[in-house]
RNA sequence: GGAGAAAUGGCAGAGCGGUCGAAUGCGGCGGUCUUGAAAACCGUUGUCCGCCUAUCGGUGGACCGGGGGUUCGAAUCCCUCUUUCUCCGCCA
């Protein structure tokens, strides 16, 4: 959510800026600026008289206090219409800043000066890459044969207790699951992270401080007797933590990791390109989460970006990282990377990791602030979050990469977790 | 699930219709003292919104778990929701 501060003296900036992400914001722009400033007409004019009422209470109080009883009376009759003045004005306020904010959250975030304009992922700009593309024999298999020749995951199974997209795990299969788990969130501690163990269900509040509500109710699982939301990602409890708090700059940057379950619903994006595990209703990840000085927040962005990195690069997957252009970024990020690997039997990238940064967008919504040392005025924190990583696709590009005729060999360094070198 | 009690500033804890944004203690910040530190003493100490102001700041309104109500006036009374604690029941 975009300040109003900044809509009020930015206007123009705002619709240029927008325009990058293929969003015309000059309707809504117009609307809000016209409501903030019907809402300010209408409060000063209450808070004056609500001035006057309070100033004749404590006036009726004193002369009660001394025995005057017919002065307090008239002054009572007095506040009446004041009364009812007050009440008017109020009870106009309270709409026009609902509209108000109902306006304000339809702006997406503003893009990062660096993102290129376009409309999807053609436009996306290459920034690095790595690895090596193996070279398979004819006869490799893609992973959703592979996982049913060495029996390691199941989709029946899961079609049986839940539905399609709940996949069980089994053996082998568990383990290396397990594993890249523990790998991933030991990488993240050993890089500073703290690790959490959050909710997997979360309020209505919590959807609407990281921006899936109110428009992306449709992609959670809602548990609706209770009113909780199973979570899409971990960004979400992990960055509501910090809803509400006013940090102190010497906490920052606070860096946090979470390993949860994710549930989507992924309503209407089955199709092509959905088999196996390219896209599940619930699947494990490892979220990290920073919560950063707003002059630092790029830097700690090219910090996770790195980290994750070094994640796909110890697994020996080739991978390319790509700066999404203004079309294909989502409505609340300011600049955001994609990790691809190299899927060798499909034979193409596969999405294993969103990098981003909010800037102050979500921690608008959050109301999470920080205070520089020394300093009374509070200033908005940069959010930022990244997928390090999300296991299906990973686990689909080992399986892949790795087989060779005698099964598929586990990459070195999740040996030490999965405690056997060979899937056969 | 049943029966009771409670929710106040960073924390602890008073207030239970008017002078309360809220005593007191602790903590935090600034200062005096000290070679330095501690102790002691003095001062200060929240958030949001509006208006005025180039800035410092000033001024008005709101906030005592959330929402609603009674009243000229509510932290204080009433309703409701949420959460916590105690006892009973059930239970991984």
């Amino acid at each position: 959510m975009l300040t109003i501060n900044l809509i009020r003296e930015k206007k123009e900036l705002i619709i240029e800026r927008l325009k990058i992400k293929n969003f015309d914001a000059e309707e809504i722009i117009t609307r809000i600026l016209a409501l903030d400033l019907s809402r300010r007409e209408i409060q000063s004019k209450a808070e004056s008289l609500q001035s006057d009422m309070n100033r004749m209470s404590k006036e009726i109080g004193a002369l009660m206090k001394e025995g005057k009883k017919a002065e307090a009376d008239s002054t009572r009759e007095k506040t009446s219409w004041l009364k009812e003045e007050v009440r008017s004005l109020n009870d106009k306020i309270l709409p026009i800043e609902e509209d108000l904010k109902k306006e304000i959250i339809r702006l997406p975030n503003l893009p990062h000066i660096s993102v290129a304009p376009g409309y999807g992922a053609d436009n996306n700009v290459k920034v690095r890459e790595g690895g090596t593309i193996p070279i398979l024999p004819d006869s490799a298999l893609p992973h959703w044969d592979l996982i049913k020749k060495y029996d390691i995951i199941d989709f029946d199974l899961g079609i049986k207790l839940t539905g399609a997209g709940f996949p069980v795990y089994k053996g082998k299969g568990a383990k290396l699951e397990r594993a890249l788990i523990s790998f991933f969130l030991d990488k993240a501690v050993f890089a500073g992270y703290t690790e959490m163990m959050p909710p997997i269900m979360v309020n209505e509040d919590s959807g609407f401080g990281t921006g899936q509500l109110p428009d992306k109710e449709g992609q959670m699982y809602n548990v609706g007797l209770d009113g909780f939301y199973l979570i899409p990602t971990a960004e979400v409890p992990v960055t509501n933590i910090y809803r509400d708090v006013i940090l102190s700059s010497d906490q920052l940057p606070v860096k946090n990791v979470a390993y949860t379950p994710c549930f989507r619903r992924e309503a209407g994006s089955w199709g092509a390109h959905v088999r196996g595990l390219n896209r599940l209703h619930q699947f494990d990840k490892v979220e990290i989460v920073q919560i950063a000085h707003p002059d630092n927040s790029y830097i700690a962005l090219e910090d996770m970006v790195r980290h994750v990195e070094s994640l796909v690069s110890e697994l020996g997957l080739p991978y390319r990282i790509m700066r999404l252009c203004g079309g294909d970024m989502s409505f609340t990020s300011s600049l955001t990377y994609d990790f691809e690997v190299w899927s060798a039997a499909q034979k193409r990238w596969l999405e294993v990791s969103s990098v981003s940064n909010f800037e102050s967008f979500q921690a608008n919504r959050l109301k999470c602030r920080f205070k520089e040392k020394g300093e009374k005025q509070t200033r908005l924190v940069h959010t930022l979050n990244g997928s390090a990583l999300a296991l299906p696709r990973i686990v689909a590009a080992i399986l892949e990469n790795y087989q060779t005729e005698n099964g598929i060999k586990i990459p070195a360094v999740l040996v030490p977790y999965t405690g056997f070198d060979i899937i056969t």
